[in-house]
DNA sequence: GCTTGACCCTCTAGCTACTGTAAGGCGTAC
DNA sequence: GTACGCCTTACAGTAGCTAGAGGGTCAAGC
């Protein structure tokens, strides 16, 4: 199968599939006689893979390590647990650090007058050493 | 006053300072005999602004803008305000896209075996073309 | 007078995860 | 034969810093 058919199978961009053989994230394919790469099943199924793991919020270097546990036939399923847990960790850090960052923001706009005048606590609460 | 201790009262790296005037993002301060930055109170404000701004997620061309209005004695509160309302409005798509992800993953927790088996949810369907 | 250490300076390269562009070759349909 | 789309490589650019090289300045202490 070539990169564009591959591309649409997986739903990443050719390019994105180039940059990850690029810097080793997948394997290099096979080529047909004209140059062309030519993917197996498995590499498709590879690269769709990654797709998920990206979409969720693993990065590269987290897919490397989740590629090694899915090309290891004897890879324990509580070892792929352990690094999606640790990921929805993550991600409810990050929901608490916007939701706070929301919290502060919200109240800024209530005690802004929000008008035509240029008084306005944002601009002079943020000018100053204060942590909000 | 030098850039180390600006850096210390705005809560930014020296680094940072120095990447952010290399940008033309704040005005280049005057220098002292010595070639050393020296600033104003004004540089001082203007770079605590910024921390501000950076911190409550607007990117360093929102900060452009916003600095803008900062500057501006004519400027109207409503225009900031808008500004600040969007970005809330940002951080609530964010929120959500991210608890989305969290559903989503928390959901293949549950399904997946989590013991010594290679079996696993997670393998087989991200290798698969479905959406989940 | 000399050393030490904490500052300051510029410049370059690297990071993440792509995306865009240039310049060209291949494959097929009209 | 030519138009068009797909394929190839290679290089540059994006955001927002951060690290490092290689050097200058300044004040204190011996």
């Amino acid at each position: 199968m070539k990169i564009g058919d591959v591309a649409k199978q997986a739903g990443l961009d050719v390019k994105t599939i180039r940059y990850y053989e690029n810097i080793g994230l997948v394997d290099s394919p096979p080529r047909s006689e004209n140059g062309y790469r030519d993917y197996s099943d498995r590499g498709v199924r590879q690269l769709t893979f990654l797709r998920h793991a990206r979409q969720f919020g693993f990065s590269i270097n987290e897919c490397r390590e989740l590629l090694a546990l899915w090309a290891n036939p004897r890879h324990r399923s509580s070892e792929l647990c352990h690094l999606v847990a640790e990921k929805v960790r993550d991600i409810d850090v990050h929901i608490g650090e916007l939701k706070s960052m929301k919290k502060v923001l919200t109240e800024l706009l209530i005690e802004c007058p929000n008008d035509n005048d240029p008084d306005c606590a944002i601009i002079t609460k943020w000018a100053t050493k204060s942590e909000r």
